[in-house]
RNA sequence: GGCUGAGUGGCAGAGUGGUUAUGCUGCGGUCUGCAAAACCGUUUACGCCGGUUCAAUUCCGACCUCAGCCUCCA
């Protein structure tokens, strides 16, 4: 099987050679946990997440790394504002984004490092980047120095002189270079921080993604991902970084980016007050609803998330567990999903395929492989009950409206009919049989 | 201003140099006491303008619109 995937990098689909065919490293950059994950934090873990199943079942082994960040400014703030440790934030945020993105079906990476747990080998790192001449302090700051690297800029296409003509931002007077940027800043004492060569401060930015990536996968790792918003300057940090570092060409192979989230068409941000957190929507849709409107989109397309999206996805859903009446798993995947899937994760024309699955069997193991379908059909329509009525309470009076219709009463069947449909209660009258199911 | 990406039928969304995407919704039909479910049908779309071509939604060029990035936002 031959997985084709577009590369920032190169600006083209390219198939995927792994450095290692027994062991895929791949890297994705994970949340800063200082609030509840909004749904456009969830479009990469989603996204990310079937990247990390088709690998699984092309080879061997996928090591698959997804940082935490719980060292930043925001979360300096937020904790401040509590009067708490930032400890205290950043544990609550990790424990729901965890339980957001397992709502969502997204599998636990292999490793999640913590920035806190890993300041030793970031000022390793720096350290490194110092004795090879890319990196200057001044100010109690180390900064990198982006001119000593030829190749900065590749990743974005941008031109370094360009970049300048156009930014908007004062720069900070410890800068040699307007474009430099911080390996490690000095902390107050009030603020945190760890003691290092260059005093008691705290890691940059860019830093923690390049030590991680190190520490857990090595020099040089296949994929790296992201949302497009990373690509500079995070990314192109990152690559600058680690390069330097390991005095070598390549960091990671493929760059994959997944596209923007719109809310109703307009960008989700703070001044429009539109951003919509996982938990808020799980609230009202089923984690698989959500998922399903994230994949329906190609993932370097923007998403156009909104009511009338998850609406659809949920009808969608609901189609598809009506066809499953199958408990076995022993079926394959369908090749009509894998095959779009292995050209650059086309998920809209996997999804859309699903409908044309007949096997039950195979369809629950083909959407099972999407994250899709994972409860039986029972389950499913059981969910979100918004019936007040107890089954005691449905069965008896499906019972009156049997007797009703054997008398030609159908006046009392269709009130009794109304009365259940008022409950969110839908009759379906089968073979002669009577069966009930809650409406969604 | 520079850079990047996007623009397909009511909606979502693939794909293609000439032949049906598909799904959801709505509407009509079959079925049904009535419904539901299921099945069938549903006027045919590719931002605008040129060019290449026997033929362009698909290739090339310009333009328009939208979104994003341009030093700490997924």
């Amino acid at each position: 099987m031959n997985l084709k995937i577009y590369n920032t990098l190169s600006k083209e689909k390219e198939l995927f050679k792994p450095l290692d065919q027994k062991s895929i490293k791949m890297y994705v950059c994970g949340p800063t946990v200082y609030n509840f994950a909004h749904i456009g934090n969830a479009r990469p873990a989603v996204v990310f997440d079937m990247l990390y199943r088709l690998l699984k079942n092309i080879y061997p082994e996928v090591i698959y790394v997804r940082n935490i960040t719980d060292v930043d400014d925001k979360i300096n703030e937020a904790a401040r504002k509590l009067n708490k440790p930032i400890s205290f934030i950043t544990k609550k945020y990790t424990d729901i984004y965890h339980q957001d993105m397992t709502s969502l079906g997204v599998l636990r990476p292999n490793h999640e490092p913590r920035v806190t747990d890993n300041i030793d080998q970031i000022i390793s790192m720096i350290q490194r980047i110092l004795d090879n001449k890319k990196a200057y302090i001044n100010d109690s700051h180390v900064l990198f120095d982006v001119t000593s690297f030829d190749e900065y800029g590749k990743l974005s296409n941008r031109d370094k002189d360009e970049m300048l003509s156009g930014a908007r931002v004062e720069v900070a007077d410890y800068k040699k270079y307007a474009g430099d940027f911080v390996l490690w800043k000095p902390s107050n004492k009030d603020e945190p921080g760890w003691n290092s060569p260059w005093g008691y401060g705290r890691p940059g930015w860019h830093i923690e993604c390049s030590s991680m990536v190190e520490t857990y996968l090595g020099e040089e790792i296949d994929i790296h991902g992201g949302g497009q918003d990373l690509i500079f300057p995070h990314h192109e940090n990152e690559i600058a970084q680690s390069c330097s570092a390991h005095n070598s060409k390549s960091y990671a192979r493929y760059w994959v980016h997944n596209g923007y989230l719109n809310m109703e068409g307009e960008k989700m941000s703070k001044s429009l007050g539109n951003i919509i957190t996982v938990k808020e929507l799980l609230e009202e849709y089923d984690g698989e609803v959500i998922r399903l409107a994230l994949l329906s989109t190609h993932y370097r397309k923007p998403i156009n998330f909104g009511k009338s999206l998850l609406e659809q996805s949920k009808n969608i859903l609901n189609k598809l567990y009506k066809k499953l009446n199958s408990e076995s798993d022993e079926a394959l995947v369908s090749e009509d999903i894998l095959i779009p899937l292995l050209d650059d994760l086309n998920t809209p024309l996997a999804i859309s395929n699903l409908s044309k699955i007949k096997c039950s069997k195979t369809l629950k193991k083909s959407a099972n492989f999407l994250g899709l379908l994972n409860r039986t059909s029972e389950e499913w329509f059981a969910l979100n009950n918004k019936s007040t009525m107890s089954e005691n309470d449905i069965e008896l009076l499906i019972k009156q409206r049997d007797e009703a219709r054997k008398l030609k009463n159908f006046a009392k069947a269709d009130e009794i009919r109304d009365q259940l449909d008022n409950n969110h209660v839908v009759l379906e009258d089968v073979d002669g049989k009577t069966i009930w199911r809650v409406k969604k």
